[in-house]
DNA sequence: ATTAATAGCGTACTAAGTACGTTAATAAGT
DNA sequence: ACTTATTAACGTACTTAGTACGCTATTAAT
């Protein structure tokens, strides 16, 4: 939804799949934390999650990924359905009247768009220097702390809380630091990374033995040399067990 | 979907939510063996999934409960979204066409029926003996094999095999043998439910070792009198582990 | 009288997970 | 110049969970 989205509303409703959007809950990691990208309307004063409608033609899963194209400019990205909200008061209708409103829009010249909209929740994970967020004139984008989210639009707290319950469950499963890290990456991140999701503390020893064992990380035996005292060694991913992971499509 | 819906679709369509429709694979334990619920309408020659379409102002949800329970008349059942079936291309055109024609309905009649429906897929699990198939004048009800579906309509046989995915996935956190078995039951049972659904053999003697040592199941002290010999003793589920189960509600 | 079937018990071994002590190298503070 | 705090990396002991497979007791069928 944008500026041209709306001044062309009656246009623009034709073209779309009705009774349903996508919302996605898009992840990185940057200075040791884990972040989550949302979205603000200058017009409205509440922030939300990025998501969008999907075209008439046009797959479920594509319209997700464009919606993250259009907002990050990443191609060909990790994307994993999780949920379907399709509670019948999902969407504070005063709210989403208020927003046409201040884009000039009668609320009553629209009904169709006043209906029910199930929302289907994405999450993603996207290595922060890929990212280029692309602001419109109309709305803007941030990086929040992953444990300082303010109070967003309609349920989209919800959302964010239930996408975290379900990589949690779903955590073996997914290659989250694959996704999150570049290529070089120390053991530390790695942990960080999965402390930052499952909310816990992880023993520093242990984890990094758990991982020396396993036939995730390949050792590069080579240090960072920018970091400051110990520098510690660089690893990569190894490519066979990602592919792995990757084929599962969970 | 039934004859009803049919013969009044243009006032049915007024009713309903657009581009979402639910489909259930709904299993079921009988005989030692893992079943699947297939429908089929008498005037169309393929199996298919039970599902339907869901009413405006009617949580998503809610529409997959009503829809196993106008087919089983089960109510309070075990019901978990696993997938969302988004593809544009996801429902044979010329199938639906036929299906409306054989329902006397000229395909160009009503091009908001033939506009696409994402499906969200629900998997479901009922005791046997609770059901009442409730078969229409033109809709008939049959548990199949879950290793000899036939080929169903639409994209239902990957609907299945992904819904088969999914619990496997998810297995450790869904408490089927509770949901499929009656009060009282053998480890025997429990283990031929998780071989069916998991697809391969459990070594019996490490199966009972792993289900005496958790917290799943107690033991009655009591053998089931009517099996011919070594009479196999009785178990009930500890209902507090069953608990932390369902409150996850994944 | 023999054989087949199977619920249930037991033993040895392997793999994975947890708790926590120690070292080595450096930067910052006094 | 010396001490201290920091932290990547290695190591040890112990616990828990998982795997492989042998055996027994009791009945029904042949």
């Amino acid at each position: 939804m944008s500026k041209i989205f709306f001044e062309n509303l009656e246009q623009s409703i034709q073209n779309i799949h009705l009774g349903l959007v996508v919302d996605c809950v898009i992840f990185t990691f940057h200075e040791q934390k884990m972040k989550v990208l949302l979205n603000k309307y200058v017009l409205n004063d509440k922030w939300m999650l990025p998501g969008g409608f999907i075209f008439k033609d046009e797959d479920v899963d594509a319209a997700a990924k464009r919606v993250l194209k259009e907002r990050t400019g990443i191609d060909n990205v990790f994307l994993r359905q999780f949920h379907l909200f399709g509670k019948n008061d999902r969407v504070n209708i005063d709210e989403k009247i208020k927003l046409m409103e201040n884009y000039g829009i009668a609320s009553d010249k629209l009904p169709t768009f006043l209906n029910r909209f199930a929302s289907m929740g994405y999450f993603s994970f996207v290595k922060f220097d890929e990212v280029n967020l692309i602001e419109k004139e109309d709305d803007i984008y941030q990086w929040f702390d992953l444990d300082a989210i303010p109070q967003l639009s309609y349920n989209h707290n919800e959302i964010i809380n239930k996408a975290i319950k379900m990589i949690r469950i779903q955590f073996d499963y997914l290659p989250i630091g694959y996704q999150l890290l570049p290529k070089k990456f120390t053991i530390v991140e790695l942990r960080k990374i999965n402390e930052g999701i499952l909310g816990i503390e992880v023993d520093k020893r242990n984890f990094r033995k758990k991982m020396l064992a396993s036939n995730l990380i390949i050792s590069l035996n080579e240090v960072r040399q920018t970091d400051p005292y110990p520098k510690p060694n660089l690893y990569k991913f190894n490519q066979e067990t990602i592919n792995e992971l990757l084929d599962q499509e969970t």
